[in-house]
DNA sequence: ATTTGTGAACAATTTCACAGCG
DNA sequence: CGCTGTGAAATTGTTCACAAAT
């Protein structure tokens, strides 16, 4: 969608698999898989009509329609999620502020007064909200999603480090900061350690591990397998 | 991690592979192959010792070392991730806060004083930094990321909502939080779709679209198809 | 002359199911 | 007997490659 938009925004009329998959990254056979899932919307010969793919593209992933949604747990990240202009411009309308704190009660973040959470029940029934964000600590989010579920929200973005415990039918999505940051020192440290594991083989003065073990016995001997990323 | 973490503070000495799945929402064996990429530390007809699983994984993951980390942007979003916790709990120092911003430039920021651009290659070099955090506008993001890659950074954790294009051997892991919600509003409108679509079919009286394509013809008829989340 | 749409081939990942160990 | 470790089977996802369409 982001390169389609670029694409829209240049005025360019049509676009070939190989010409959007190479700006959006992918291999194009992918894509016009993906695309043929949503209809025949391309002409052979010619590509996509770009503004025509932008329409049916926004209009399954349900972009044409606006959501409203609430925050709960208005701390550093809460704040930063109220500020962030990225949610109004595709059709994400923050309904409401909410933090169990009562002297956050009133006080103005992004223009928004912040709510106590007695009143998350009412909230969410007048505004129709279906979607919550959780960004309290991880003490909390399990309470407050129980909370959320009850009042209606039926999807939930957990920014707090626990894994919730929902009913069926609810959608949680999880955004961890520190495991995307893990993720990277991982293959960090891999990335070194390639280079160092002839001179540590070499050079190995180092005591045997505390917690003896027993000896590895995958398929691979010595070298630590790959994890997904 | 989480859940094994969560165990040992509870002082449990073992777990098998069926608890711990349960604990953490996954399938047992999946959790057995994987573990045994590690090596073999459980022990048959008892479980895995939690402490050394512990130990084992946090080895394996690079969680045992500190990662200095520069954060670049200090808007909202930056703010929010400067001051949050979860990242010195988990080995990674922020060395420093960067903005464009001449204003910021010596800003505390969650007890830090934020530095200006010009001194990105200073601080990479003299801490040693290889991973680096982006949370300046997307227009900047490419550029920042050139010059955190030419000063040594050969991993970056981007949430400006940009596809970065960077030199072979560099990781980018990229957070987009809109996109979050939008699989989530996609979701929550299959949802709604679903309890609607006998009911708007019976009483159609909605004009053909403005736009009019091709009729579908997919192998699903009339039925939008799923798409991976 | 191009480029889509898509079966079929291929690749990766997950789960099953059970031999074998403690 | 219970539980790990792991081949084999099942499933899921991606890419190839080409007939069909314009």
């Amino acid at each position: 969608m982001r390169a389609l938009t670029a694409l829209s925004e240049r005025s360019v009329p049509t676009v070939s698999s190989e010409e959007l998959a190479a700006a959006a990254g992918v291999n194009s056979a992918k894509l016009r898989k993906d695309f043929s899932y949503l209809g025949s919307y391309g002409t052979r010969g010619v590509g996509y009509d770009v503004e025509y793919l932008v329409y049916q593209i926004s209009r399954e992933l349900g972009l044409t329609q606006d959501w409203p949604v609430v925050i709960v747990g208005i701390g550093n990240l809460g704040a930063a999620l109220a500020n962030y202009g990225g949610f109004a411009s595709r059709g994400f309308r923050v309904a409401a502020l909410i933090d169990a704190d009562p002297a956050m009660a009133g006080k103005p973040v992004a223009g928004m007064p912040v709510q106590h959470t007695d009143e998350l029940e009412k909230i969410i029934e007048e505004n129709g909200v279906s979607i919550g964000v959780i960004a309290t600590p991880a003490g909390a989010a399990q309470q407050v999603s129980e909370r959320l579920i009850a009042a209606g929200v039926t999807s939930i973005l957990n920014f707090a480090p626990t894994v919730l415990q929902v009913p069926e039918g609810v959608d949680v999505r999880k955004v961890d900061l520190s495991i995307e940051l893990q993720i990277l020192a991982f293959h960090e440290q891999r990335k070194a350690g390639d280079a160092e594991a002839a001179a540590a083989a070499a050079a190995s003065v180092l005591p045997p591990r505390a917690a003896d073990g027993p000896t590895r016995k995958g398929p691979d001997g010595d070298v630590p397998a790959v994890m997904p990323a």
